[in-house]
DNA sequence: ATGGTAGAGTGTCTA
């Protein structure tokens, strides 16, 4: 089975580059973040077209999650127990998107961005990453995979340029530690073994041609329980789908489970 | 500190 995750930044803007990207690569499971659009706007015709069910939930500006999947996908589950809210309470569930597809349990994720430190949305991010691991820690024992846009730079080689990050998020000592607990607790980040060498980026922003340039972020990732990790056979990172015009800001990861 | 680009929708907000 081959999953994959992506922050699409708007799902109806990228709805051809969604579709081309399942075929060219033979996807079963694509989670999806920042689709940007509610459940009525969802195009759904070419995607069943195609063989997919489709799963979301969101707004129609910020955010939102959904799940493509050619291999079931059965109890459906809007938010993760215990996430916390924060103001308008749906665009706070917008965040969490699980299913179980052909017996994975898949949890599309869009960890908050954390704007600034200090910010109420940095604290904001801290609590939701605490209260994630806790759930998380109760799907461990099984097939579970944990991916999406974590807007975590765990490590200074997962960053351009690690000096221009020194009062920003996405870097910050807290933030690390929040992502490293779930190693701890024994989830595996079961790309990286798999993309040796320096080209680790899933992000590079809009601005200044970071992309052209190389300057980007590793910021997403397919974090497995113990069991799926023993599972993995492959991974990649698809840099052609962040070039030429059109594309997002993210490129999709895909993971390969025998 | 600011600005650069892109997407949601016509006001700015978010990333």
């Amino acid at each position: 089975m081959r999953i994959a995750t992506w922050n699409v930044n708007s799902l109806r803007s990228r709805i051809d580059r969604v579709e081309a990207f399942l075929q060219r690569h033979d996807i079963d499971v694509l989670a999806l973040q920042e689709t940007k659009a509610r459940e009525d706007q969802l195009p759904l015709m070419g995607l069943q077209s195609l063989g997919y069910e489709v799963a979301a939930a969101g707004t129609n500006q910020w955010n939102g999650v959904a799940i493509i999947s050619r291999a079931g996908l059965d109890d459906v589950e809007v938010g993760f127990p215990g996430q916390p809210g924060f103001g308008d309470p749906v665009a706070a569930e917008a965040r969490a998107l699980g299913a179980t597809c052909g017996g994975v349990r898949v949890w599309s994720l869009y960890v908050p961005n954390g704007r600034k430190i200090g910010d109420p949305h940095y604290a904001y991010k801290l609590d939701w990453l605490t209260r994630l691991r806790a759930a998380a820690l109760t799907w461990r024992d099984g097939d579970t995979a944990l991916v999406g846009d974590w807007n975590i730079a765990p490590t200074d080689e997962d960053v351009f340029d690690i000096a221009q990050f020194a009062t920003s998020t996405h870097v910050t000592p807290a933030e690390r530690a929040a992502f490293q607990a779930f190693l701890d607790d024994g989830y595996v980040d079961v790309v990286r073994p798999h993309t040796p060498g320096p080209d680790v980026y899933t992000y590079w922003d809009y601005y200044r041609q970071r992309f052209e340039r190389n300057r980007g972020l590793r910021i997403d990732f397919v974090l497995g329980s113990p069991s799926l990790a023993a599972r993995t056979t492959g991974a990649f990172i698809d840099r052609e789908e962040r070039a030429g015009t059109g594309a997002s800001d993210h490129a999709p990861v895909v993971v390969d489970l025998a």
